[in-house]
DNA sequence: TTGTTGACCTCTT
DNA sequence: CAAGAGGCCAACA
């Protein structure tokens, strides 16, 4: 399970702006970016954030971005996401691993057998409350 | 440099 | 309805 590997900041977190003038931040920044947004007592899903990004089928990489996110500064809470079920798939990734349900009960959101109670209401839609 | 591995999602059998 | 496969792309061995 936590296989407690160490993971490093991307290389390019940091704003980057390209000669080509085509590319302006990493993927994995704007990742952050979004999940810093994230209201309190609010969660959301991998593959919104990835579809909010314009990269769709490119869930997985907002997986890795939060596994690299305890390393990066300001903090990114990484417990407010969760995958489209609701359920708490990273929750192994926490140390300890209970710390993530805790987080969310601390900010009113239930959870049971790894799974946000009411997902469906406490759901927050980047493309609703964020402009870009 | 190539191949494997994901805190996922969706479409297809 | 359940299970499998493909796709995405960065990090690592």
């Amino acid at each position: 399970m936590p296989k407690a590997k160490k993971i490093q900041a991307p290389t390019n977190a940091l704003p980057k702006i390209l000669p080509s003038g085509k590319s302006d931040i990493s993927f994995f920044e704007q990742v952050y970016d979004v999940v810093r947004q994230i209201p309190k007592g609010r969660v959301t899903s991998y593959g919104v954030i990835a579809a909010f990004l314009g990269a769709k089928s490119s869930a997985r990489m907002v997986g890795w971005a939060m596994n690299a996110s305890f390393t990066v500064r300001p903090k990114v809470p990484a417990h407010r996401v969760v995958n489209r079920n609701g359920m708490l798939s990273g929750k192994a990734h926490f140390v300890p691993p209970t710390l993530m349900e805790e987080l969310l009960t601390k900010e009113n959101i239930k959870v049971e057998n790894n799974r946000v109670v009411d997902f469906e209401k406490k759901f927050w839609d980047p493309a609703i409350d964020l402009n870009f």
